[in-house]
DNA sequence: TGAGATATGTCCCAAAGGGGACATATTGTA
DNA sequence: TACAATATGTCCCCTTTGGGACATATCTCA
């Protein structure tokens, strides 16, 4: 936990989203679109100001491959590799556990404060 | 991460939630109103079928008191003591960015996904 | 009176995880 | 041709975190 101050409450709640459901974070960018490694870096950078390191984005990219999370639908080439992520039906499961959770905490949240 | 199975997929998540935003999720059950320690844990315990250690939970109010998150309100005793905590207004203000950035997150799933 | 529930405090060890570094290869551009 | 960007891989150390244990005191009920 660091310290909260005013203006920076909402950064800092989105730099422990992503180190802590980082692996849920990646499910959902790759279900809006199938993408690859260092594209998702640079839409998180791009997106959200946050910078993800590639030494972890790429293992955990291979660990949800393994656990049949993600698909690699390709390779595409020139000489160049890059793996191209698709979401699994079993990756899609967990994203909606995720925000089924999510909107039955918030729907509470607003029961409680009237709307 | 764990492994991810079928029905508790749900249960994985709230543990995760509750693991890694323990702080939030304790500055909302104080927000819904005034508690303590002990019955924090026999909340959650009965809400969402989870375990918190008291060995975690109690330095980590006595945490959020000192960063001014919580405040203990009395020490209602009978011999016994108890700690009250009520939340603050920059305990709220964390709440509420938080919730925010939830509200933003799942906007952007349902546009996505077709309202 | 003795056990179980209430109520909180603190500490330590092991495991996990992240940041940063080391490594390699291609493509585009100045 | 040389550097920046694209693209991925792997490893290690250190910090953080959690689980479990040790500790104490009161209240209630059988």
């Amino acid at each position: 936990m660091v310290a909260y101050v005013s203006d920076s409450f909402k950064k800092e709640i989105v730099q422990r989203m992503f180190r802590n459901f980082l692996d849920i974070m990646i499910l959902n960018i790759v279900q809006d679109e199938p993408t690859w490694g260092y594209q998702i870096i640079k839409h998180v950078e791009e997106k959200y100001d946050i910078r993800l390191r590639h030494g972890a984005l790429y293992p955990l990219l291979n660990n949800l491959e393994r656990k049949q999370l993600l698909k690699r639908r390709k390779e595409a080439k020139g000489g160049r590799v890059r793996k191209v992520y698709e979401i699994t039906s079993k990756g899609i499961q967990v994203v909606i556990a995720f925000n089924e959770f999510l909107q039955d905490y918030l729907q509470e949240q607003n029961t409680k404060t009237g709307i």
